[in-house]
DNA sequence: TCAATTTAATTGAACTCTCAACTACCCGTA
DNA sequence: TACGGGTAGTTGAGAGTTCAATTAAATTGA
């Protein structure tokens, strides 16, 4: 076994200020989200993801693709979702295994009554404190990230 | 109510890759932990912090003031990690509210096994992806982000 | 045609984390 | 001494996520 090629300093403290700085954003955004619309950060991206879609419908496989959630996990959250009369589920008429998942009235209330302030956290606690330049870096970063890291 | 400052285009599109690469990070190395090592993320940080005390001891609320983790949260891991024989859990002599958590020599093992993996894999999802430019980047932006997010 | 495979989605158990409530101990002060 | 406030830590319930197993429908190919 090779001997393994240890981060050197700068990568450590690199390393370090993401993890941290990352911690604490998604539980700043989780508790935001939580406090002023009583939902998860994930729940807010699957209606986001729905209010663009056509009909605001989605499959629920093509919703899990896009989101890059996993299968089971799309269906906890839509059945919670579901309970809270944010969204319907019906069978697809052309696919009958499939289930399309829509945004009703009240979902899109939801959204668009919490976007306002979910965005200003973002900004905030992210893009208030960057540059522009540092806007394009940071976004440069995560796609070189995902591109290793995201197969479609 | 002032209108909303929305993210422009090119925020817009660096959040949602910053959101998306992050995701699929914390997926990948939860994973490769789990496989590898039968723990999750926090764990192994909290492996990590003790290794690197005197004594390889901390106070239960040190360490949790450290990794900037919830005592609660830092409660339930330790509790498990106890089970498991990786930790010890003594009452401090000089104050009997504290708890002082300690590494074990199985503990430290645990660490010193799964460390060459997990470096392997965060080199390789990340920085091997990234110019020393813009792994610099990174520490700045992260730091400048949690100027506004970490008090101490 | 029909068995085998693949795709869509759900289910339930196990696990982690959050949040609020609680116990216990320390310290300052009257 | 004893009260009161603050600090250290745990507990248990509830919520979200993962993982493996399961159901059901579509597709493929002999």
């Amino acid at each position: 076994m090779a001997s393994p090629r240890w981060l050197d300093p700068e990568e450590q403290a690199a390393w370090r200020a993401y993890l941290l700085s990352n911690q604490l954003l998604d539980e700043a955004l989780d508790r935001q989200l939580q406090r002023d619309a009583g939902m998860p950060h994930a729940y807010y991206w699957i209606l986001v993801a729905l209010s663009e879609a056509p009909e605001r419908t989605l499959r629920m496989s093509d919703l899990a693709r896009r989101l890059r959630y996993s299968q089971s996990r799309l269906t906890h959250a839509v059945t919670s979702m579901e309970r809270r009369g944010w969204v319907t589920r019906d069978r697809c008429p052309s696919d009958g295994r499939s289930l399309l998942a829509s945004l009703t009235p009240e979902g899109m209330e939801i959204l668009v009554d919490s976007a306002p302030g979910h965005v200003e956290e973002v900004r905030s606690r992210v893009f208030d404190r960057l540059t522009p330049e540092q806007v394009t870096q940071l976004k440069e970063i995560c796609q070189a990230v995902l591109d290793g890291l995201d197969p479609l």
